[in-house]
RNA sequence: GCCUUGAUGGUGGAAUUGGUAGACACGAGGGACUUAAAAUCCCUUGGCCAUAACGGCCGUACGGGUUCGAGUCCCGUUCGAGGCACCA
């Protein structure tokens, strides 16, 4: 009897491939393209676990089918080489990151191979390679000589418009500075980090540094001082979304916030266009919100503020009313005229305004400070600045600080007093706000805590209790009928500041004055906004959540940049002299004197003469400079590999324009959620960069996206005494929750014990074996085990990502050892919808494993003959191939192959019952089944006689013909409920189906004594009589 | 707090988009083969009641609603997962 014996079948295809470099690709313009990508992986030295190839399987069925299809399907896999963990493991040994990196890179290929993916190896990429990163520098060079703009300069050749703006030559830029200065810039939203201003003669006389600073301002990859978030225990600086609740992404250490030099690529003026981009492409709901989330645009009202009083003269008296006329003209000389602007979304609420607030860190507070208040002010300051970032993030209590100045609303004319506080932001709006107390709850907090007054102005709003922030409802009170406002009136300890002054009334502009009373919030919004527009009391004016992103890392492991400093000036070392590469160091640490550890790098200076890089001892700061010792951060090698894969060994560029335009972009992109705000970001921008210079030639780089769930394992704990050798069962040991935590906590005898994590080697149902754990590690070695009564050590247990460093990985090299890749590839397939996180269970492995010994007897028999013949098959036979067809096609167009893998069974069983042996069917079972177990397909397929790969045999097409039925079986129900089933002839008519029902037998004792109230027939689903 | 998701047997999960709830697999129980075990095969398996046999009631987190008919649609509630968060 020829046995399905896998693991001859499976090192006997795998050579095959090699051999007949089956799955390489190249570009054919006579067939259509498919292009499948898996986030590339990051090479750990753990290996894979069995997470890793869930969505690696998923994407190589829907490569597989679509090459079924007729397709040209590019499907290519490579490295995300650069990270930290090869730089610490490096510092720790002193072996370059490289050659860690290289032999995981090894393993890791070993151990993909042994799943049978169909992976075209010859494109593979590393990022960590000079070939590689040469278009990473080269992509960087790129950006720092683009700026971005809305509307093309009248220095732009071209004239037209594009949606969302677009990156263009900085020379561009330059040219217009030349004729104009800064003059004019703003109608052309030219993006930068803050508003200049400048003439054409100020520019010229600018010397080459200051020109270069001025630069800086607008270039798409620029130089900034920043507040950045610096981790001292990483030595780097970080990205947002690589700091999760105030620490560090990777190792969990604390961030803080410090002022630093940084390169940035200015991904902020990409936002619009990194919205709109969502809507035209196939991702799930969540991850496109996540990322709205995290552009976070928000459309308001920028409003000027008039400050009414200056600091010098620190008055008491207060002169009462229309003080936006007595105010002192703008341009009038010195600080007299102060203002400041705020930004608002709810610009119907300016009725409602009762105090201002600048952010601590605004440049405002110095000026508008008055002398009383100078010292409250100080020391405010001073405790913000104490203030960690994580600690502002946790802790919300009200704190705040009058500056003693009062700004002019501009609608009523009421002078309110100007506070400081920590709950408002520099960085986002205009580190400026209004506050209206009565409609939001930040406001409302904070004039409960320091007794202003808080003015309704939705009808029906009770504010007694807390603000009415929800955006529904009439506006009234706006402006206010005269009534003198409430709340504050007591002097009391608080009040340094007097409370607003004047009627709220509304100002007249032009003759114009604002009314809001009867609209809806929305309409009153918009009124808004067209009043403060058309009598230029402030613009209309969207802000957006993305920064800009930094970077830089102080770190080894990463492209160098392709920069140099010459005087001072961050220069471009020239194109054709890329790739720049990383130099070798010594040490892989910091300098002593602080510098990056690329400051090590003994040859790493610019000759500039000669276009080399030379020792650093030659530098002269005449022809021979310092080059650049930052790197760049993880996310730059991801950003465009993609693309790379597209024509990974062109020397010349990028990709060609050939390849370019031959495979687009990519179709279907399987990874993880967790990349939602990096990555995904990151490369969007990148792309559309890349587009606007015509390299990519999509706007969006990846059509559909597909999330695979996590694979998790179920982690096992022991209890240590804190401070002490001894283990606790878990059984004995008190519970508590921890609220600020948000966990539980564990005592033994009062004393705290920390869970330990342990191998599940060391475990056997819900105890542990102390014999086990005592060999497993040294450190449990005399280590003492408190059991319970019964002699038990009880472990508790929970599931977790899979991780090495808690022990409860399962590797899939042992799964494809014992039951062979195709039984992993199915069962990963089996678990459950591919986008669900899911423990790992090995237990239901055995049913696939069984169920492609079925399939393969279906072919062999008992026997060790092949049994397919040439005879028909039976319609019974065809019925059930093509319900197969048509059910597998559905599903993985539809990627629920969990339910594919039953309709394998299904037909399994069914055509073993029929004794089926008949080619026609058996041979599409092979190509149907093809995409998930490839081994077992491609042996089939030969011994079928086939001497081409069943990767390029034909999809079988599904034919309806073969399901039509004589007759169908349908439930009939009364009142609704089930009773029996019955069979129609497959083209009853209802009539028929109704008729037949109520002259059956079965249906009398239900019928009885009853009256029949309605009578419904579906054809082909139900029947249903309702009686009475 | 806001947004996105989800909740179905002992377990993983099905259910043609409003039409026979629990496919398929695991586990469990029983049986066959075997001296025995493994392997393989067969039967039972949502709960409760009932039976010689037929059958009946309940059941998709909870409470309402729409409908001839609801796991599926609508309203409200609870819980879980993920994202955003003094973002004005």
């Amino acid at each position: 009897m020829k046995e399905y014996n896998f693991r001859e079948i499976e090192q006997k295809w795998h050579q095959n491939w090699v051999a007949n470099k089956t799955y390489k690709v190249v570009e054919d313009e006579s067939r259509k393209k498919f292009y499948v990508l898996n986030m590339f992986p990051y090479p750990s030295g753990a290996g894979l676990h069995v997470g890793h190839p869930l969505g690696y399987i998923a994407s190589d069925i829907y490569a597989r089918y679509k090459r079924l299809q007729g397709y040209n399907v590019l499907n290519p896999m490579g490295y995300d080489a650069y990270g930290l963990p090869a730089e610490q493991h490096a510092i720790k040994t002193g072996q370059h990151p490289e050659i860690s990196t290289f032999a995981n890179i090894d393993h890791y290929r070993e151990q993909l191979d042994k799943i049978g993916f169909s992976f075209d190896w010859d494109r593979e990429v590393r990022t960590c390679t000079p070939d590689y990163y040469h278009w990473t520098q080269w992509a960087f060079q790129k950006m720092f000589n683009s700026h971005f703009s809305t509307t093309p300069l009248p220095t732009s050749p071209e004239g037209e418009e594009t949606p969302g703006g677009k990156a263009r030559p900085i020379s561009e830029l330059v040219a217009y500075f030349e004729q104009n200065g800064t003059e004019g810039l703003e109608q052309y939203g030219v993006a930068c980090s803050e508003e200049l201003n400048f003439t054409a003669d100020e520019w010229k006389a600018m010397d080459e540094k200051q020109k270069s600073d001025t630069l800086m301002n607008y270039r798409l990859a620029f130089m900034g001082e920043t507040m950045v978030n610096w981790c001292p225990q990483l030595g780097t600086v970080l990205a947002n979304d690589e700091v999760v609740n105030g620490v560090s992404e990777r190792g969990g250490y604390p961030v803080e916030q410090k002022k630093m030099r940084q390169w940035c690529l200015r991904v902020s003026a990409y936002s619009q266009r990194l919205l709109d981009g969502l809507e035209t492409i196939q991702w799930s709901e969540s991850i496109k919100e996540t990322q709205k989330n995290w552009i976070g645009r928000s459309e308001g009202t920028e409003v000027e503020i008039k400050v009414a009083q200056t600091p010098q003269p620190p008055k008491g008296g207060e002169q009462d009313g229309s003080a936006a006329e007595t105010l002192p003209l703008q341009g009038a000389g010195g600080a007299e005229g102060l203002s400041f602007t705020i930004f608002t979304t709810r610009a119907d609420t300016m009725f409602g305004v009762t105090f201002f607030v600048l952010a601590p860190e605004s440049e405002l507070v110095d000026q508008v400070t008055t002398a009383e208040q100078r010292q409250a002010v100080d020391e405010y300051i001073k405790y913000v600045k104490s203030r960690t970032e994580r600690e502002r993030m946790i802790d919300h209590t009200v704190t705040g600080v009058f500056s003693g100045a009062y700004g002019i609303n501009p609608i009523t004319g009421d002078k309110c007093p100007i506070y400081i506080a920590e709950y408002v932001l520099a960085g986002y709006g205009t580190g400026a706000i209004m506050a209206v107390p009565a409609h939001d709850s930040r406001d409302y907090a904070f004039a409960k805590h320091f007794n202003l007054p808080i003015i309704p102005l939705i009808e029906g709003a009770d504010v007694s209790k807390e603000s009415y922030d929800a955006k529904e409802g009439i506006v009234t009170n706006s402006p206010r009928t005269p009534q003198p406002p409430k709340g504050g009136e007591q002097d009391g300890a608080t009040a340094e500041a007097l409370p607003l002054q004047g009627a709220g009334g509304s100002v007249e502009y032009d003759g114009e004055a604002l009314v809001l009373n009867g609209l809806t919030i929305k309409e009153a919004i918009a009124e808004t906004k067209r009043f403060v527009k058309a009598h230029n009391l402030g613009r209309v004016k969207v802000n957006y959540r993305l920064r800009d992103a930094i970077f830089s890392r102080q770190r080894y492991w990463g492209e160098p940049f392709p920069v140099y400093y010459k005087n001072g000036i961050p220069t471009m070392i020239p194109e054709e002299c890329l790739p720049v590469e990383l130099p070798a160091v010594e040490k892989f640490l910091p300098t002593e004197t602080g510098e990056p550890p690329l400051g090590n790098a003994q040859i790493w200076a610019w000759d500039e003469a000669n276009k080399k890089i030379v020792d650093k001892a030659l530098i002269d700061e005449k022809t021979v400079f310092p080059i650049e010792l930052y790197t760049m951060p993880g996310f730059a090698g991801s950003s465009a590999y993609y693309l790379r894969y597209m024509d990974p060994k062109n020397d010349e560029a990028l990709i060609s324009d050939e390849a370019a335009s031959y495979w687009q972009n990519v179709d279907l992109y399987v990874g993880g959620s967790e990349h939602a705000t990096g990555h995904l970001i990151y490369s969007r921008f990148w792309n559309k960069f890349l587009f606007d210079l015509g390299v990519s030639k999509k706007e969006e780089p990846f059509q559909k996206l597909i999330n695979q769930g996590m694979i998790q394992g179920w982690s096992s704990f022991v209890y240590r005494v804190k401070g002490t050798q001894k283990y606790v069962s878990f059984d004995l040991l008190e519970t508590q929750y921890d609220d600020a935590a948000k966990k539980n906590r564990y005592f033994y005898q009062g004393v705290e014990a920390d869970p330990i994590y342990t191998d599940v080697s060391t475990v056997s149902g819900n105890q542990l074996d102390i014999d086990k754990i005592r060999a497993w590690m040294p450190e449990f070695k005399d280590a003492e085990f408190v059991t319970n009564e019964s002699g038990q050590y009880i472990i508790s247990q929970s599931i977790e990502k899979m991780s090495k460093s808690k022990y409860n990985v399962v590797n899939p090299d042992d799964i494809c050892e014992n039951y062979g890749a195709d039984t992993l590839r199915l069962y990963e397939m089996f678990l459950g919808p591919i986008e669900q996180s899911k423990p790992w269970d090995v237990a239901g492995i055995d049913g696939c494993f069984r169920f492609l010994k079925k399939f393969w007897a279906l072919y062999w028999g008992k026997t060790d003959e092949l049994q397919v013949t040439d005879s028909e098959a039976s319609a019974e036979s065809m019925k059930s191939l093509h319900k197969l067809i048509k059910k597998v096609t559905g599903d993985i167009e539809t990627f629920s192959y969990n339910t594919s893998v039953p309709a394998f069974m299904v037909a399994t069983s069914e055509l073993a019952q029929q004794k089926c042996t008949s080619r026609q069917v058996l041979e599409p079972l092979a190509v149907l089944i093809a995409p998930f177990c490839p081994h077992i397909a491609e042996e089939l397929w030969e011994a079928m006689g086939h001497t081409t790969s069943v990767c390029d045999a034909e999809w079988p097409s599904f034919d309806e013909k073969y399901l039509v039925e004589s007759t169908v079986k349908v439930g009939v129900q009364f009142s609704g409920k089930v009773r029996f089933t019955m069979e129609f002839a497959a083209d009853a008519t209802k009539e028929q189906m109704i008729e037949q029902v109520m002259q059956a037998e079965e249906s009398q004792r239900y019928l009885q004594g009853k009256t029949v109230v309605k009578q419904i027939a579906v054809p082909g689903r139900i029947v249903n009589i309702v009686v009475k």
